[in-house]
DNA sequence: TTGTATGCGTTATCAA
DNA sequence: TTGATAACGCATACAA
């Protein structure tokens, strides 16, 4: 079924010449006759000719690919930033490899193998929740592919970064519900073995610190990342006896949600009685009643900024100093969930 | 930078044997000693070696690889076929290369010629909005291509497709519309070039002729296919001397909360004096105030069916006769935003 | 069961 | 400016 595609000895054929002049004029070379490249050009159109990539990536080492391996393509989040870097890489004809992980590590290994056997040039990636161990990254960095980490970095490894500046942000957060008056701030809290929600928490720590608030460990719920945790959570913290007057879903905005949910539910006013603080600035949070406060992680230009950072230390190898690390500052959506002063 | 990778012939150097053995042995052909095969994978593996796809790839002529195009990659619906066609063809070892057309047939044709020169097994695409000449995707089955459209399909095109019964689904939600006692229904339409919006239109139509309401031309809105646009033609719709009693944004959900917004401003109540229907069910449907009303297209199924069209087709050739078209029959959603009875 | 030889389509090097 | 040839790494038909 599959008909036999020209390559470029029909062309050379048909033209009585020889390949090389046809890869070459294919190539654009100077070292060919302008009237024959005209002619090979021509000729290459008539005859339905596309290159074999493969073909040529075999050849010369490099195959202009670039592998892409979240945890979830259809994460808002991921798909920003997987478009960002399509729309950065698309003009260098760069192509992308995309894989997702579905937050398993054994799935996550695998994705990177296969990225390295397709010789991809480079390997962007945002562990999976529970990556603990990171032989396979090493083994990128090992067969001599660049790689690239995001949002969810391995620290101790040295690789080209582009991070959010988590702990910032948190810290302007809780700041923000102090400043409006909010007094016992609890925090739902990611997955500890990842950076990110680290940094998060100790944004949370510090600016609790920073206003001489105690930190009440009741008020800190683990593992509140989903929807459904975070409303777990809710209904555990708003239970309580002396319940909070906020809640800071550092997880998600999905999160976020559950807390609206269930503090509606259970008859909290939202800002009144109860602020809510999500993260990532999901576009339903612009729209929920009340809307909701949250943080934007400026994801498609973050996507660029990958693309771009990996084109400039390709570049300038060893000639410029490149910053290893690309920290994006993250900003502050204040929205009605939050404000309940002026 | 790039360190010599492990080759075949490394392997066979150490052991003192041909590549041949090598390579029969990586593929678990028979034809290899057991004992040979084991000791030849062990040093695979303390060797590091990985196969060089690229090369295998073009020695076997397939690539392994399926190409998608998208108009947007971020977009919910888009988003979640890609998750479920990365999750089908994970398993047999396919990889996806992602390119998104951004609604542009220059971008579009340039994509595909990409991914032919990439020597993808299968294509995959939902073709944009301003796609109109058709010989790039011609090309396609020309070169041997599988080509398979999905949602956005060029109907005079015989290729395997996956769609949406849109009429069928516009027909149920307005004869919800009319069933909940809404007499003067609206329509904002997408672009009629494009097959799925003609059936929406069509699915209307033919609910209204069903119940023998009198179509008025000045109730159908053109081109009304971001929240801006369906914002802008609810504004026009409810400024009339006889405003509707209900639209139906068919081109989505974003548009739907154009008009939601529009309304609540102009001080309509939803749904008593205004009923609202969107189509695609994307995740802020659900929490907006009122909820909306709406259509789920199970995007996340129709990769996977996508996928497994592909593998089929591929698996059975001519021995077993082929649907060549897949229908999914779309979910009609229904919520606050059209409910005014019980 | 193993080895030999060849080709997949392209490009780089060298010679003409 | 063009042509001949080798090489990229792997897989397979054929011979041994």
């Amino acid at each position: 079924m599959r008909k036999k595609r020209t390559t470029i000895y029909d062309i050379a054929e048909k033209l009585n010449i020889t390949a090389s002049s046809v890869s070459r004029a294919l190539n654009n070379s100077n070292y060919v006759n302008e009237n024959t490249k005209k002619l090979i050009l021509k000729t290459a159109a008539e005859l339905n000719y596309k290159r074999n990539t493969i073909a040529s990536n075999l050849r010369s080492g490099q195959s202009k690919t670039i592998g892409i391996v979240v945890p979830r393509i259809n994460q808002n989040f991921f798909a920003n930033v997987i478009a960002g870097i399509e729309d950065a890489t698309y003009e260098k004809n760069y192509n992308l490899i995309i894989c997702q992980s579905n937050e398993q590590e054994e799935k996550e290994v695998k994705c990177v193998n296969t990225l390295i056997n397709q010789q991809v040039d480079c390997i962007v990636i945002s562990v999976s929740a529970d990556s603990h161990d990171h032989t396979h990254l090493k083994n990128v960095i090992e067969h001599g592919i660049q790689l690239i980490q995001f949002d969810r970095v391995v620290d101790e490894l040295e690789t080209l970064k582009v991070i959010n500046d988590n702990e910032q942000a948190s810290l302007e957060a809780v700041s923000h519900l102090i400043e409006q008056g909010y007094k016992r701030i609890a925090l739902l809290e990611g997955p500890q073995n990842l950076d990110i929600f680290k940094q998060r928490k100790a944004g949370y720590l510090k600016a609790l610190k920073k206003h001489k608030i105690p930190v009440v460990h009741d008020l800190i719920i683990e593992n509140a990342w989903t929807k459904e945790l975070g409303a777990e959570g809710t209904r555990k913290l708003l239970s309580m006896p002396k319940p909070p007057d906020a809640i800071f879903a550092s997880t998600s905005d999905f999160s976020a949600l559950g807390v609206l949910e269930v503090a509606t539910a259970m008859g909290f006013k939202v800002p009144s009685e109860l602020g809510i603080c999500g993260y990532s600035n999901e576009a339903f949070t612009e729209i929920t009643s009340p809307s909701i406060t949250t943080i934007d992680q400026f994801s498609i230009y973050m996507g660029k900024t990958i693309a771009n950072l990996y084109f400039q230390e390709m570049e300038n190898k060893e000639t410029e100093v490149i910053p290893k690390i690309i920290s994006i500052k993250p900003k502050l959506i204040i929205r009605s969930s939050t404000s309940r002063k002026g």
